[in-house]
RNA sequence: GGUGGCAUCGCCAAGUGGUAAGGCCGUGGCCUGCAAAGCCAUUAUCCCCAGUUCAAAUCUGGGUGUCACCUCCA
């Protein structure tokens, strides 16, 4: 298969550093808040590139973090007035119980900050002792971006004088370099949260941790690369990643990652969302209006890469996609679950296979609805068409983790107990009234439902409803 | 200012040298008491200019527009 190398900037055909394995690790949350659409984005691509190299054949080892030391956790300890363990450990349940309503599942190993801290003092103390890390008077320890002569290697950023000079003026002088980044705080008086260590008392940087978590949980020490892919969102690639893979390179001579993958933004009526800007979208609120499931397939549907722009008319565009397959799954329910169509299956696996193709993947699942719709409406009798379209529904949800929902279930999601009720009860003596001609009174009724967004439907297995 | 991405039907969006997938919307038809759903049919020469080639949306050069990164950020 092939994915888009976000360093060589370009497709690559993927070829992991030990056959049948594959060790990912992508960059999660900053537990300071909750998530919004992009964190959702992220975790949605990354979840379905797992799931496509299991149905490959690869055993996936993949880590996730939490960051949960960081100056934004501690600047709401002290407006909040709670521990920070009080605070990242909501804001981590609150991650996970969305990322559990999006279908995303857990990573192997979810490693925190707060427990590596000795590893990361270790990483720090290697590299001082390798030269490429300094203490300045304040305490703090800054990684040496001179040192390293790939430093720049990964977002080939380049550079000019210009820059480094406006950058050195609004730097606070006891840098060595305008482009030299904190490993380590040093403690002063008033922090509120301070960890002690092998390096002293502090906290480390941010960079710091993925490098020595990555070194800890999942780095393999007898091959070039430490790992096979490194994930996160683009904004990521500089100076986070570039910055990673320095220390890393730096500390154990091997290079960070072979292949890096970043995804592209979530932005709102054209513009990146962010916090500055004040456009962002918690993932718990978008939940109140749609369900995980459609959030899900609407953020699967623009390719992984590509900015996707969130609109409420794209959404609902989705939704008529995503129903399709549920509208087939009804036609279809009851039956035995047979054997996935070979074809079809490779067919998914290949578009799918090549970097994530996502617009040839939702086209061939469209296809299948189609072909099996037609199959199905020209009345022939085939009890393996039925098996087979079952055993491919539940291909899609292996894959894309979608259509694995109970199909009535699916069209009455939001729905209260009490309107199923009135819902059963209106379209029972739509029923009658249609039974005895009385037509208008049976459209009455149909008008009444659609108001409540009721759409019904009269099949040879009576009238169905859906809400719309 | 530096760097990178993108520009394909009303909208979303594939396609990386051989004469434009798919979805939504619209229109016509089948089905239906009427609908809905489903099915069938139907809609583009690919931002502009120049070039390479037998052949380009796809390659090269130039231009225009747009977005992002360069500061915390998925």
């Amino acid at each position: 298969m092939t994915i888009y190398d976000s360093v060589q900037r370009k497709k690559v055909e993927f070829v992991p550093i030990k056959p049948d394995e594959v060790r990912i690790y992508v960059c999660g949350p900053t537990v300071y808040d909750h998530a919004h659409l992009g964190h959702a984005r992220s975790s949605l691509s990354f979840d379905v590139l797992r799931r496509v190299l299991e149905e490959r054949g690869f055993s996936v080892k993949f880590v996730k973090n939490f960051t949960d030391i960081d100056d934004k956790i501690i600047k709401k300890m002290s407006e909040s007035g709670e521990t920070l363990k009080e605070i990242t450990n909501r804001f981590e349940n609150s991650y996970l119980s969305d990322m559990e309503a999006l279908n995303v599942a857990r990573a192997d190993i979810e490693p925190r900050a707060t427990e590596s801290l000795d590893e990361i003092a270790s990483f720090i103390n290697r590299l001082i002792d390798n030269g490429v890390a300094y203490r300045i008077p304040s305490g703090d320890i800054y990684f040496d971006t001179s040192k390293d002569s790939q430093y720049l290697s990964i977002s080939k950023r380049v550079q000019n004088e210009d820059e480094r000079e406006s950058r050195l003026d609004r730097v606070e002088g006891e840098k060595r370099n305008s482009e030299d980044f904190v490993l380590w705080k040093g403690a002063v008086d008033g922090d509120v949260i301070s960890f002690k260590t092998e390096v002293g008392d502090g906290r480390p940087g941010w960079h710091i941790e993925c490098s020595a978590m990555i070194e800890k949980h999942l780095a393999y020490k007898d091959s070039e690369y430490s790992i096979d892919i490194h994930g996160g969102g683009a904004d990521l690639l500089f100076p986070h990643h570039e910055n990673e893979a320095s220390q890393s390179r730096c500390a154990t001579g091997h290079e960070l990652s072979k292949y890096w993958i970043h995804n592209g933004f979530v932005k709102i009526d054209g513009e990146k969302m962010s916090k500055s800007l004040g456009n962002s979208f918690f993932i718990r609120d978008a939940l109140h209006h749609y369900s995980g499931e459609l959030l899900r397939f609407y953020l699967l549907s623009t390719h992984y890469r590509q900015d996707f722009n969130f609109s409420e008319e794209e959404l609902l565009n989705s939704k008529k996609r995503l129903d399709k397959i549920y509208r087939l799954k009804k036609r279809l329910y009851g039956g035995k679950v047979g054997e996935v169509n070979k074809q079809f299956r490779g067919t998914l696996l290949e578009a799918l296979g090549d970097d994530l193709n996502i617009s040839v993947t939702l086209s061939a699942i469209d296809n299948f609805i189609s072909e099996v719709n037609e199959k199905l409406d020209s009345g022939i009798k085939d009890k393996n068409l039925k098996r087979e379209a079952l055993a491919n529904i539940e291909f899609i949800d292996r894959v894309l983790g979608v259509g694995g929902s109970d199909a009535y279930q699916y069209f009455q999601w939001g729905v209260s107990e009490s309107d199923k009720e009135k819902i059963r009860e209106l379209i029972e003596s739509r029923t009658v009234a249609k039974k005895d001609k009385q037509f208008d009174k049976a459209d009455e009724i149909r008008e009444e439902l659609l108001s409540m967004s009721i759409q019904i439907m009269d099949t040879a297995d009576g009238t169905l409803w859906e809400r719309s």
